[in-house]
RNA sequence: CGCGGGAUAGAGCAGUCCGGAAGCUCGUCGGGCUCAUAACCCGAAGGUCACAGGUUCAAAUCCUGUUCCCGCAA
């Protein structure tokens, strides 16, 4: 098959990857403009066209695809499209450009978790297992009919890091599988049941300010969820502090002292480890990061006096107050 | 040249403003106490204070340049 590939981050390169060693021939890839990030405003290209360069296949980048692209892509004429986290929705006029249409490489059990940020959010919800789903595109958002899926468990201490790159490898295989059933006829299209949907958004930073009202479990979850991006967090000693990593202690430490959510625990030491009281439960800090510095385990936070017993983590209100002051000042 | 922070023992940090004996909390090693321990007590090893130059009787500290790391913003 001859087939055009759309797609963006390093979630997608499994996918891409699967697809050149295989049979098909690409004719070409889709991705992102480059877009000037990081420290000193360079001009960076995404995942998929760094991979592309290396294996001289034809990139192809456009402001707004369904306006810029569609000439382009006609000309290539291509049998089928695949799309695995591209970024941009496509209109019809684009659907009806390949043979056999477009599918789509989505990270989760559709009709569930539809939307910008599946991987992130089944953790954030705290879903016990999440997948991957190929579907047919159509003009909704991943409203599409269901051509397979598999599924796998969420891991008691996975960042959405982890499971995307575990996920992502799975998809290759499913993926050339599904081709291989649109080529000869024998692919299934399940519709999906619409009234079990649900829709996720992407994450945004002010949805990471943690809330220690919350339970521990609620509080590890968001944690997890928002690593590598765009990462936990919460003020404490006039600072803010990054959070990458955090369980739900096992040992209930927070019994009898009588100290408000957000508390560093007194039995937090160099030794143990640092311990802050919730809403509901302890939990416990395993990695974070002050401004300037590295991600320091939490036996180095009290080390380097970063953090203290009984240091007290901001409310949440005033800690959003104080994270949209910090927002206006730089605007 | 978008804004800013940093580099000191194996780790995390203080000391730098105001130049004058290399420190803290851990880790490691040895010993002790314990039925026992990640607990406690005693002791030891471990440093080119990022690199290069300058000022000075004297520089981790002041000045200049370089490299590397990181936060914000996008």
């Amino acid at each position: 098959m001859k087939i055009i590939f759309l797609g963006t981050p390093e979630f997608s390169l499994a996918s891409l990857d699967a697809l050149v060693n295989s049979k098909h021939k690409i004719l070409a890839v889709v991705t992102q403009m480059d877009r000037p990030s990081g420290r000193g405003q360079k001009l960076c290209q995404s995942a998929v066209k760094q991979y592309a360069l290396e294996h001289n296949l034809k990139v192809l980048q456009y402001q707004k695809i369904s306006r810029d692209g569609l000439e382009d892509l006609k000309t290539l004429k291509p049998d089928l499209m695949v799309t695995a986290a591209y970024g941009q929705i496509l209109s019809q006029s684009i659907i009806d450009i390949p043979k056999y249409g477009i599918i789509n490489v989505h990270a989760s059990l559709l009709p569930k978790l539809r939307g910008a940020s599946p991987i992130q959010s089944a953790i954030i919800k705290g879903e016990s297992k999440t997948g991957i789903t190929i579907m047919q595109t159509e003009a909704g958002l991943d409203t599409g009919d269901i051509l397979n899926s598999v599924e796998t468990e969420i891991l008691e201490d996975e960042t959405a890091g982890e499971l995307s790159a575990r996920l992502a490898e799975m998809s290759g295989k499913i993926l050339l599988e599904t081709i291989d059933q649109i080529e000869d006829g024998t692919v299934q299209k399940v519709k999906q049941q619409h009234t079990d949907a649900t829709i996720t958004t992407k994450i945004l930073k002010d949805d990471c300010l943690i809330n220690f009202n919350k339970s521990a479990k609620q509080i590890k979850c968001l944690v997890l969820g928002s690593n590598p991006e765009p990462i936990a967090f919460s003020y404490i000693n006039g600072n803010i502090v990054k959070i990458y990593r955090a369980k739900v202690s096992d040992k209930d430490l927070s019994t009898n002292i009588n100290v408000t959510a957000g508390t560093i625990l007194p039995s937090s030491s160099a030794k143990s480890g640092v311990f802050v009281k919730c809403g509901s439960g302890v939990i416990e800090i395993l990695e974070a990061q002050f401004p300037g510095g590295k991600v320091l385990t939490g036996k180095e936070l009290i080390n380097g006096r970063k953090l203290n017993a009984l240091d007290k983590f901001l409310g949440y209100s005033e800690a959003f107050q104080m994270f949209n002051n910090s927002n206006k000042d730089k605007k």
